[in-house]
DNA sequence: AGCTATTCATAACC
DNA sequence: TGGTTATGAATAGCT
């Protein structure tokens, strides 16, 4: 709502998540108050910061709200104090065992399972959603692979340099001289072999965002390179 | 806001009230809603209208943040009966919620959500997982088709004997004179297709039972198809 | 409910 | 954290 439309994504750096927090929490209490006394209406927020710090507005008595609140999603009969409690974590209960079956019921359904009962139409939404879901996964391994690739190319135009600094080396230590020169150079090229597979191993070990459990992934990755020297 | 600033005060009109309501309440939830995810904040928010409908949006769980609340607010100072019962709640419950947050995340990582933090192979066994989702979804919504089909060519198969029983019927009726007979026959072919469509509508209501009615249903039968990628 | 003219909120910058 | 500004959003008043 500024100088550039900001989409609607957790904001990596800190700092400016800081900043914007700070910033929208003024907003959002503000609105809140004042749709509380524009419209005469009972408003509870609450919120925590990704640090954990509380700040909360209650039009009226936060608890007061919150009892209501917790009459009015439970409770559809009756209220008594001694036992609302013990119906309050009944309703609980059950609610979360509700959200639990339905998420796993929906779960299922994207694996494929009890879609007896769907109508076409729905059948037809739960292929969109697929294909979506799909389409986004396939996005996200593709930037992975892209990711590692890139890295294993800084890491071997890092490692042909200083292969050719060695070799320059190597060359300048030994005066040319018949055989003897023959078998340096023979030397050489082992050692570039060697940094080949070193490049490998860097890349598998070496991000911080590589998983130990990517190795056949490297691998594959890694096998271009023998050619790239 | 707009056309002229509105001072913040009771509305009197109710059905501005209510107009501006459901205007503002929309706002409210939305910025509610970004400041949760862009600032990685937990946010609750309840609203009772005037009239005492609740609407309530709550980043994680509800009863969680809640749960949260009570609690700090406990540490300031204030003792609550209810935050006991909470805690004996949420241990009560934790195993519970644990299992819904599992599924309510994997299910926004099937959609294609929050897959930052996933490895290149669980990618790839999501991308497995969803393409045979996919699959089965399709067979189950193909056979669904192929079951209208069938059920669509016994129905045709059936009026079209009716038809031409009826047929017979109106030919052994009238003695064969010119052009009477030709007259007839046309008659014939419009009831054929009337017929027709009351096979369509029957399809699309599934049911054993065709109802004659429902002749605008049978055109609505059509307009999926137009969808059909 | 849908449409503007306005006011408001705020992203980027200091 | 607080202030400024250009700009995108929200919305008040109508229809």
């Amino acid at each position: 709502m500024a100088r550039e439309r900001r989409e609607i994504k957790r904001i990596e750096s800190a700092a400016a998540r800081q900043v914007t927090f700070s910033k929208r929490r003024r907003g959002l209490f503000k609105k809140a108050e004042e749709l509380s006394v524009l419209c005469d209406a009972d408003v509870a927020l609450i919120v925590f910061s990704s640090t954990g710090k509380l700040s909360q507005f209650a039009s009226s008595s936060m608890n007061e709200i919150i009892d209501k609140y917790n009459t009015h999603s439970k409770n559809l009969g009756k209220a008594e104090p001694p036992s609302l409690d013990l119906n309050l974590e009944h309703s609980k209960y059950a609610s979360l065992n509700e959200q639990l079956a339905e998420a796993s019921l929906r779960l299922r359904q994207m694996r494929g399972e009890e879609l007896e009962g769907l109508s076409v139409e729905e059948l037809q939404q739960l292929e969109k959603n697929l294909e979506a879901g799909l389409h986004r996964v396939l996005q996200t391994k593709d930037q992975q692979f892209l990711e590692q690739i890139g890295e294993l190319q800084r890491k071997s135009s890092q490692l042909a340099e200083e292969n050719t600094q060695l070799r320059n080396q190597v060359v300048s230590q030994i005066p040319p001289s018949g055989k003897q020169a023959v078998a340096d150079t023979e030397n050489v090229i082992a050692e570039d072999g060697q940094s080949s597979e070193s490049v490998m191993t860097a890349l598998h070990s070496g991000s911080s965002q590589d998983n130990d459990d990517g190795s056949d992934v490297s691998l594959k990755l890694g096998l271009p390179c023998v050619g790239w020297k």
